[in-house]
DNA sequence: AATGAATGAGCTTTCATTCAT
DNA sequence: AATGAATGAAAGCTCATTCAT
């Protein structure tokens, strides 16, 4: 407006950080209680600042949630889509590196929270739960159908139907975190990410059955 | 106003049926907007009794919730441990009516409901969580676990560790579930649930990918 | 309730009473410190009820400024329609009767109360404006233009554009307890209402000014 | 703030002409919104300047509406006591010319809003309306019963009441533009400012009944 | 002279729960 | 056994005002 010294960045009060830091508290709270019993109140007492500074920063209470989910969900997905990138060498190799992954991210308590919440508010507030498959699902799964399909095609995977496998590599991984962290139920032990891969992955590679006649790979 | 609609004879109403019908409505709501969302008053109006009503029945907005619980779950433990008992014989045939059986049950939203809003409220009320894993999962897991422990004793089953392998049985319909009803994400042909458990028995007997030497059973 | 004894009114709490309380309670307050300025708690406390109980009997605190219009519109409508009908004998006493009639009306400031609200919220609330519109002026003003018109037709009125002089014949009324009751300019003998309509109908019967030429009827 | 002779370059801003830039803002935004439901962020918005610097010019959100009120009270004030400055000739004249000032002013949005506002915020606010009779009405009004007085004296009014003559004179007009502006009722043709007041001097000038015995001037 | 982040009191509204009837 | 009027403690959100920069 005036003339010369514009270009440079004021030092204001906290703009930058408070986003981010109210994200924080926020994501703490609700993963402790739960969207709906969390007020702005707590909100904005656990990020140090007053009620009335909380709006600066996001329109509403469900904004918060949405900012939430956003900030979760970029990183997740980049890395979801480059792993299915780099996987045109070895079908079962790839497999095991992107069930990996997808355990590494969910597993980190801060980020399977999201997903958590989202499903909790799916029912009441589905614009979240459309964000959520906007930005996730809608990436993600088509990229590992797609792998599946190439598998297919390059005869590396039995002619299975793509979609429906899909839910068979990741419906396990899904229980397992679904019983350990709303039900409490573990393995003996403990959460063992890497001892369900593999047990899956075994699975997956060899069927669950032993033939009757026994003309099987060995075990 | 007062005194006018008398042509009901003032028979008492049936004191016994009361709760059922309280949750009956009760459940329809929490379906259709959530625990949180639901307002006593709503039930009480859906039920046709007064808001002082529900209390005489039930002490408080989550006893309704935990009556609902309750009485879904007592059925599903019965026929699930029905299943378990009389599995014996060919584990393959077994798999396979075990998980229609659990289909079927959950694929009516009136019983799928019920996990869901114990999903959603376990966070909140984790003595839901508590009592849903007592009455269902703590029977239904063990039972379904030790059918496999047998399987591998049998030499039906691979020596597979059972607990995870449990997740990768499982796993499957939970997810389709979950996308179908939390995100809409649905395969190209419908919710095909029978689709999805021969696709993914397919899978267990015969293993996701093609061996490269090829001694491997046909399907 | 019990088994015979229907017949009786019910004893309710106060719920006959109430929403008149409420009303008399928001009218003291909206007079005194203006609708925005005042806030539910002030009229629930001054009708000594809780806060939530104002909303079971009004939806909304504008719903409380509609049914204060809604009460003291009907009346006014009723009686200024009452006079508009005796009107085919004697204009002169007429246009007195019916002056006399609006003025009672709206110097009880409990009644002129109503018009200054709802002329303070037309700005922001238009919908106020329009409900006060169709109850009183679409029914009030149509009825005196046509009382206008009637005279002109019987000869007894000079050949004037009746919707105009409709202002004419009741704009001082406005206007006098405007300056009383908004800056308050009053005449040195206080509102005298009789004063002004006399001295007004003094004006309309025989003109402001003395003509030229002495012709003139006497005063 | 920093030591004694720091010459900057700094251009600064006409410090002069911001405060009329925000009363201009707010004018607007009063005249649409009304004044409770205009923040003082949309003022300074409006007037390109940020929301702390509205308080360097006005101390509080009030002293916004009393400068606005100050400043468009003044120049009316001026122009009607011009109007009466001159009026001593012919009574009829002047009245028309008085009459036409005052509707041309108030017949400009811009103007008539102020009244408008006053009204509203009258009863909150006393002080304002203290501020508005004392700058306009106390001037205006006196010298138009004076100048009534005046034409009594001379012989050319009827010996009525002066004070409340005044109110026939001018009520009218308020009540034409009240209905008009609040309740959107104008007359046929539109507002038609000037065929309100023809017809209004009209009745002034030769009465609005027809007398019996017809000795009466003609129009 | 100017900014805009921050405050905090206050608003309307909702609702599980109580209790006089 | 039943009612529903009444309560009161939150909740989400707004905004005039202050003040560090």
């Amino acid at each position: 407006m005036a003339s010369s010294d514009s270009s440079e960045p004021k030092f204001r009060r906290r703009a930058e950080e408070r986003p981010d830091e109210l994200l924080d508290a926020a994501l703490a709270l609700f993963v402790e209680q739960g969207y709906a019993h969390t007020s702005v109140a707590q909100i904005a007492r656990a990020a140090g600042v007053s009620k009335g500074a909380v709006y600066l920063y996001f329109p509403s209470k469900q904004a918060i949630l949405e900012g939430l989910v956003q900030r979760a969900v970029a990183p997740v997905a980049e890395r979801a889509l480059a792993q299915a990138d780099f996987a045109q060498d070895d079908m079962r190799a790839t497999l095991g590196a992107v069930l990996g992954v997808i355990l590494a991210g969910l597993s980190d308590p801060q980020i399977f929270a999201i997903p958590k919440i989202v499903i909790r508010e799916a029912v009441v507030a589905p614009e979240i739960a459309e964000m959520y498959r906007h930005a996730v699902l809608d990436r993600v799964l088509p990229a590992a159908i797609e792998l599946i399909r190439l598998g297919i095609a390059k005869g590396q995977v039995r002619p299975v139907d793509p979609e429906l496998t899909l839910r068979t590599i990741m419906g396990p991984v899904v229980l397992h975190l679904l019983l350990a962290e709303v039900f409490g139920i573990r393995p003996e032990r403990g959460i063992a990410l890497d001892a369900l891969v593999a047990n899956h992955l075994d699975i997956l590679l060899n069927g669950l059955f032993i033939p009757d006649t026994g003309t099987r790979k060995d075990v």
